[in-house]
DNA sequence: ATACATTATGGTAACGTTTTAATAAATACA
DNA sequence: TGTATTTATTAAAACGTTACCATAATGTAT
């Protein structure tokens, strides 16, 4: 048998607001009979209707965020500080799986829009700004990461791509490769963190006098698989590179294991530092250089930001980016310890 | 401005009733109504209030799930399964983090509990059978991975830990390694996992007339770190043993750290089998044989049998246990490619 | 034409809570 | 003691939806 607060009520000789007022911890209730109400409550396993309050209250209590793919470490583990941040808030957190796909998405941002959270959070969002906006408009709070949503007059953070990649690409130059190759994300112009770390890889050669070989800027859409084939392509080239820059680990590995089939030493014959840090890069071997954003962080800040956001709709303060640090993460893969 | 039921009847001209009929594509309303309400629609910008519809209703469409650690690839995949099932129901899915720890699960279950979802699982539950029969008993559908919950009539999923931790030694003693050691789990009475899994190791050994030495059953807690130190203490019997099968692949990475940093070779000196297959076995040196869960189709079925729960709430037939056979993961640990 | 089904629509209660406004009780002040 | 003020309590409206019941409109058989 399920109670609610009519029941109460009954049982404690009070009206139904009192109750209310007890269970909420609202003043002008005399002593008295809040003891008779919580003696009631403590004898009964009285649940309130979550459904009913946010109806009354207009509130979900509930936030939602959207990431390209929950099974990859990077996410995982930003999904657990945001995770950390809602539950202290009370907060309920839906978790959507967009699997790399704006239509997917795209659906999703529909489904939690449809009242089922107070905010949400996009993980490198393909929308597109109109979209973005549109929804901030709505009044839906929303804070954004992996692109820089300031100017919507929506809350991001970002890491500085460009700084990251311009301190892997000046340690492989330090380490004497010269011949030093890119691989890329997603060519497409929404991908923010491609073109930052290019941005980073273009300026680092250019500050030390490095030439850029025809085809020495390649891409391979995040994945291992497009690591390898993108790597097989640059060892085709009439001058293979003698070090790889990766826009991220997955594709890192994928290099690596070319360049194992090719009996090509790392970091001997090829240096290789990917982005992420994610945490195959220890168990490799060679073990993986790489540029280290802090994941966990980064998913507490959001949680923060955000319910920080729902509680202080007006409040306009948090509408700004924040750029974290990257840390490069030395390891074996370039050339350190050789 | 937000729209209600309310203002799509006064633009089409009819009644609240017969918007709530043409939305939720009941019969009886007249083809021409339908077509008048539906031509509102299009033009303004309505979202139902879901928290209306559920408090009248009386259901959630959401379910909950309560992993021991998000970030661990195993149960990011598991919760990947579950999502998809989710969002196919257009149900929510709330994930918590429990850091496995039986306290916070318990308060996650609470969380959960007060009316936030329509039902939830439980991936291997510290909660006792009387604390999981009494939630059961309560109305609300779970399911269970990982733990035999039949005879309490709750629906669950298990893999066959016997079988694969079987598997896994007989594999060893196939090579011809002799001394074989475990490194367990929690051995806490309720790590069904490890019990189930000694229990298969311990048969193997048997039906084999191989002796388990004193102190070769040790635990490591399913950490890395506590992989690392149930080695060392194994190191240092007088007669160490040449194998070791760990309940997990985090606890066997410890081992390889272990046998790397004393120069003991694998597969050679010391055979090593884990268990999970988790990403990261595909990438040391030497590879790790292990015991794969199917942990995808884990997820998969887990949301399939809880959202056909709710939707047919007296249906028994589901409450039955799943065993999942697991798959001897063969690479270069376990001495196949020496 | 009348009676009877059938189909379509509308009015309204209900879901369980919070909150406002009204009322009752207690206290303070003259 | 009587009035004004503060404190405590309650009744009832409201949140936005669905579903039951009543009524109206239409169709069919006598």
């Amino acid at each position: 048998m399920i109670l609610t607060i009519k029941d109460i009520a009954k049982k404690a000789g009070v009206s139904i607001s009192t109750v209310s007022r007890v269970l909420n911890n609202k003043d002008l209730v005399k002593d008295e009979t809040r003891e008779k109400v919580l003696k009631v409550l403590e004898t009964v396993d009285y649940i309130p209707n979550y459904t009913a309050k946010r109806l009354r209250e207009n509130t979900i209590s509930t936030i939602g965020i959207i990431v390209p793919d929950i099974s990859a470490a990077f996410y995982a583990e930003m999904i657990k500080g945001v995770e950390n941040k809602a539950n202290e808030a009370n907060c309920g957190l839906i978790v959507c799986d967009s699997q790399n796909d704006v239509k997917k998405q795209r659906s999703y941002t529909r489904y939690l829009y449809d009242g089922r959270v107070d905010g949400m959070i996009f993980v490198v969002p393909g929308l597109d700004d109109n979209e973005l906006a549109k929804i901030n408009a709505d009044g839906l709070s929303i804070i954004v990461f992996g692109k820089d949503t300031e100017s919507l007059g929506i809350g991001s953070i970002t890491v500085d791509n460009f700084n990251g990649a311009y301190q892997a690409v000046k340690h492989l130059i330090l380490h004497g490769y010269k011949r030093i190759a890119y691989i890329g994300g997603m060519e497409a112009h929404n991908d923010y963190d491609h073109q930052a770390r290019m941005a980073g890889y273009r300026q680092a050669m250019d500050d030390n006098h490095l030439e850029i070989a025809d085809g020495y800027i390649d891409n391979g859409g995040y994945t291992e698989e497009g690591g390898t084939s993108a790597f097989a392509r640059l060892l085709k080239l009439k001058n293979p590179p003698d070090a790889v820059f990766c826009a991220n680990d997955e594709m890192a590995l994928g290099v690596l294991k070319v360049a194992k089939k090719n009996s090509i030493k790392v970091p001997e014959e090829l240096g290789l530092i990917g982005f992420d840090n994610i945490r195959i890069c220890q168990y490799t071997s060679p073990t993986l250089t790489t540029v280290s954003q802090p994941t966990l962080t980064i998913g507490t800040l959001l949680g923060e930001r955000l319910i920080f956001k729902l509680h202080n709709k007006n409040n306009n303060i948090i509408n700004t980016n924040l750029v974290l640090k990257p840390e490069l993460i030395v390891r074996e893969s370039c050339g350190c310890y050789k």
